[in-house]
RNA sequence: UGCCCCGUGGUGUAAUGGGAACACGCUUGACUCUGGAUCAAGAAUUCAAGGUUCGAAUCCUUGCGGGGCAGCCA
């Protein structure tokens, strides 16, 4: 029962509120989205924390909408992340819940604090509020509204619900403390006017709750026990507690931990949300955005998450992740699951001069899974090989084909590069060679050796198909501390390949299907562009390349 | 400069007063019909100074460094 995994300190947290039986052995967390941008790999994070604390203590789970500021969100986003949190596997069964539900319950609330003589109607505008606030070493000035009598107050806050006041005019603030060194307890606003049309509340509300007086609220009527969010909350949370206790309702716990930064990506739903409006990306599920969905398009699975998440850890201090890790996360997952097959993305010609006919041969669907099975390859006389898997002048430790040299071709003969054909310019066209016919893979009949093996398709059998090479979209490790971060987007990022060369049996690959190019990378039929007649492949990831990294010395 | 939080290999985390560990990354080697996977080995760490203690990454003080807060955003 017990997890051999090292406890982050938020599970030391529950495990002592559980010894000392505080929530009554409860636990109970949530999701608190607000829709107005698409969820990314540092709201999968969250997720995984809190639905997996949920899963870990048998305890529960809900997804809720923030939805307190209807200028900002729409429905499409609440469509998202429905579907972004299904696909992440992180179960709120029947609770889908909105801030915006509990806005009658919440305004019952402020009535409430109006009349102990904490709240009060303010007429200073934003600009005036700005200035009276004080500054970070200097105390704030009382509103000149702050001691109306509770009667004005209630009288000005019903009017202010009936819509009698235009947008921004007044404000409900809570009479706290203008001289607190934390600014947030500086009688922070609770309700704004806003005439604005609610995605879900149409034109039923014109005042609307702050962030720091509603979060409470909504985990208060839930009975959220812990109340987990990121650490620029930290100051918030005096506030959070304020406002819970001068009502004397239910009362969660706050808890904070550092969000996820990831090196060569953008976190900021701002710069997300700019990338995607000004068109630098192809949407909010581009391949190459750090969206939950745009990681779905790109062939990462839920469990490559999940288990990335287990990697990163949870802690209090800022860090940046290297994406190294999550490329690792996804690596060792399609691994284990993906199907092998061949496919040429930059072919050159390959003529088998002494061979005719063809015939079937056996290649293994997934070296890591016997379960996979194997399937037949055809071979034939004229074949496709990568362009890089010849050189007529290799560098030393070069163990692919070169001419006069040996080679095997993966699952088939070892094959000798007679004759380099080229063009009038001196580019290669074509390799003229002789196979072995006792090398067969498999027959025994031979013991040669060679250095290297290359994978290949039939030029006869082989069906083309676009694939896209995906690189990290920015050049810096941490472009989010450049002014000018757009400076910085990688140019190769999205490479398109026309016609690459794929073997015949991956011919009626439905949109997602993932499989291994061997030696190559892992890859994934796209579910935007591809179609039964062209297929689209996107490369999720590339294997691991030793070599690469020799030459790059 | 007021308040709050945080400083452990290159990166991310663990060690909760008693031999600084795990993962990624990196290096080297073995194996290999994927220069993948796998296996083996290796380099590399407690911000600093004082204090408490038999003993400090851990507790205290000060300093230094990083982050957050002056939206009617969340």
């Amino acid at each position: 029962m017990e997890k051999e995994k090292p406890k982050n300190f938020i599970y030391e947290i529950i495990d002592e509120d559980i010894r000392t039986n505080k929530w009554g052995g409860r636990v109970h967390t949530r999701f608190p989205p607000e829709p107005n941008g698409y969820l990314h790999i540092g709201h999968a994070k969250s997720i995984c924390l809190n639905y997996g604390i949920a899963r870990d203590y048998n305890g529960k789970f809900n997804l809720r909408f923030d939805d307190t500021n209807p200028e900002k969100e729409e429905t499409e986003y609440v469509e998202s992340i429905i579907e972004d949190v299904k696909w992440l596997g992180a179960d709120f069964e029947d609770r889908i819940f909105y801030a915006s539900d509990y806005f009658e319950q919440m305004y019952k609330y402020a009535v409430e604090l109006i009349k102990k003589g904490k709240a009060y109607v303010c007429d200073l505008s934003a600009e005036e509020i700005r200035k009276t606030r004080g500054t970070l070493t200097e105390p704030g000035i009382e509103s000149p509204y702050r001691n109306r009598t509770v009667e004005e107050n209630l009288d000005l806050f019903e009017r202010m619900r009936k819509g009698e006041f235009p947008t921004g005019s007044k404000t409900l603030r809570a009479k706290i403390d203008m001289a607190s060194p934390n600014l947030n307890l500086r009688d922070p606003v609770m309700y704004r006017i806003l005439h604005a049309e609610h995605h879900r509340q149409g034109n039923k509300w014109c005042i609307y709750p702050t962030y720091d007086w509603a979060h409470g609220l909504e985990d208060s009527i839930e009975g959220i026990t812990h109340s987990i969010c990121t650490l620029e909350f930290e100051n918030h949370r005096p506030l959070y507690d304020w406002f819970l206790d001068e009502l004397g309702i239910y009362h969660p716990q706050q808890i904070e931990f550092a969000r996820l930064n990831l090196s060569y990506t953008v976190m900021s739903k701002r710069r997300l949300l700019q990338l995607v409006k000004d068109g630098y990306v192809d949407g909010w599920d581009d391949p190459r955005m750090p969206t939950i969905s745009g990681l779905r398009r790109h062939g990462f699975t839920p469990e490559s998450l999940w288990n990335f998440a287990e990697l990163v850890g949870v802690a209090k201090r800022d860090a940046m992740t290297d994406i190294a890790l999550l490329e690792f996360a996804i690596r060792d997952d399609l691994n284990k699951r993906a199907r092998r097959v061949m496919a040429v993305l930059d072919p050159i010609k390959v003529v088998i001069t002494n061979y005719e006919g063809e015939e079937e041969l056996e290649a293994i669907n997934n070296p890591e899974d016997s379960s996979a099975g194997t399937r037949k390859i055809k071979f034939t006389k004229e074949l496709f090989i990568e362009r890089a898997d010849f050189m007529e002048e290799p560098p030393k430790g070069f163990k692919r084909l070169i001419p006069g040299g040996e080679v095997r071709l993966r699952y088939a003969y070892i094959i000798k590069c007679d004759e380099v054909v080229k063009d009038g310019n001196g580019n290669i066209v074509e390799l003229r060679c002789s196979y072995d016919p006792d090398t067969k893979s498999g027959s025994g009949k031979s013991n040669k050796k060679v250095k290297g093996t290359i994978h290949w398709v039939s030029a006869k059998y082989a069906f083309n198909a676009e694939v896209r090479l995906y690189d990290r979209l920015f050049t810096v490790e941490d472009p989010a501390s450049k002014e000018n971060w757009l400076d910085y987007i990688n140019p190769q990022s999205l490479n398109i390949i026309e016609n690459a060369y794929i073997e015949p049996s991956l011919k009626d690959s439905k949109p997602g299907d993932i499989f291994q190019f061997e030696r190559q990378g892992y890859f994934c039929v796209d579910s935007k562009y591809s179609t039964p007649q062209k297929l689209v492949f996107n490369r999720t990831v590339t294997l691991k390349d030793g070599w690469a990294k020799k030459k790059g010395e």
